[in-house]
DNA sequence: GTCTATAGACCGATAGAC
DNA sequence: GTCTATCGGTCTATAGAC
């Protein structure tokens, strides 16, 4: 008894300092980047040894994958949340409204496409795919409702209607019209989401 | 006499090397994002040494800052070709979508917009610049006479429709699609500059 | 014989891995 | 705290033009 209950203490004492990496790692990805981040940070954020670190992740491809396993999980609840009752089209909104926000606050975690190493591992780790995968399939579905109540084109392709809002997620936008600092994150966000999902037309064209 | 046009021949030679690097550059900036790219790998694309290159370009920033004044080059070529009676509105899809056909050959360098000293270097170049101020200007007027007539929302700030066209410039989603390989380069074009311009939404409802 | 440009070795710093 | 690999940048010996 006493064994187990230490055990589990220990464990979850691994398990807070997990998401401290995951947080530190989240944090700096949004801010630099993968390839500009470099894992003597990420220790030094956390607090600990770069040792300590790689007995909780094997590589600095595994930190990155544990940032967007817990962004994916954190998107996944968000859809969940969605009144079913809501059209399809705003749920699409309102989530592709969260990702803009969490990135205007230096919280969405950022991958360079290109970095094939990184590919490799986020690929291989069924725990990203599978979220990955589940997300795309409840908003997949959300983009055909929407297409067959008049909100989404019904010609486009609904793969280019997801494609179109995941990519708000690395959007460059927000940050620019966040730089010039002349608008607040309300009408940055209202602004981003709306040419989104509505393009540059006036409303009194649609 | 002689002297001259030897002078003249030597440097004609010293500027079609020149061009070939920077085709290299604005290549590998394309395919792999300046982090990635290696100094070596111009050399050896270029088929020379990499001492030579250093003859050409001070550093592996200014490499980069002469593919994006080459490319901003380009654009305002393009932005000056169209024609003065069309639709400001037509104007600028036709310079995004070359700006996306751009990026779907393959040929559009991508610059991350967290490096500083790659920014230090762009910013202290003025041919880069007055380029990019140039393009600005021109997108901007065309911006504003469409806001006039009614193509664009005249409640969007200028700005918030000039980075959303310049943002097309570093799109994942047209890569994303070709990566499918279920669709010809032309309908990908189409749609993604399509949904940019009206969003995602029915023809019908604008 | 001189001068220039090149090729390729080399150096120092940095970062991932252990 | 160490090891190793990589990369940006430099240096030097040489090949070739004149």
């Amino acid at each position: 008894m006493l064994a187990m209950a230490r055990v589990s203490f220990r464990e979850k004492v691994l398990q807070v300092r997990e998401d401290a990496i995951i947080a530190a790692v989240n944090h700096l990805l949004a801010e630099k980047g993968f390839d500009a981040m470099t894992v003597d940070e990420v220790a030094a954020e956390v607090g600990i040894a770069k040792a300590s670190l790689y007995r909780h992740f094997a590589s600095k491809e595994a930190l990155a994958a544990a940032a967007m396993v817990r962004v994916l999980r954190r998107a996944n609840e968000l859809i969940h949340e969605q009144p079913p009752a809501a059209r399809p089209f705003d749920k699409l909104a309102a989530v592709t409204r969260w990702a803009v926000e969490l990135q205007l606050a230096g919280e969405m975690p950022t991958l360079p496409s290109q970095n094939s190493s990184l590919r490799a591992e986020l690929l291989g780790s069924s725990a990203y795919t599978d979220l990955l995968m589940e997300v795309s399939d409840h908003l997949g579905e959300w983009i055909l409702q929407a297409q067959a109540d008049g909100g989404i084109d019904p010609a486009l392709p609904p793969e280019v209607a997801l494609y179109t809002l995941f990519a708000r997620a690395c959007d460059p936008v927000p940050g620019f019209l966040k730089a010039g600092g002349r608008y607040t994150d309300r009408q940055i966000v209202d602004w981003v989401v709306d040419t989104c999902m509505h393009g540059l037309s006036p409303p009194a064209a649609r």
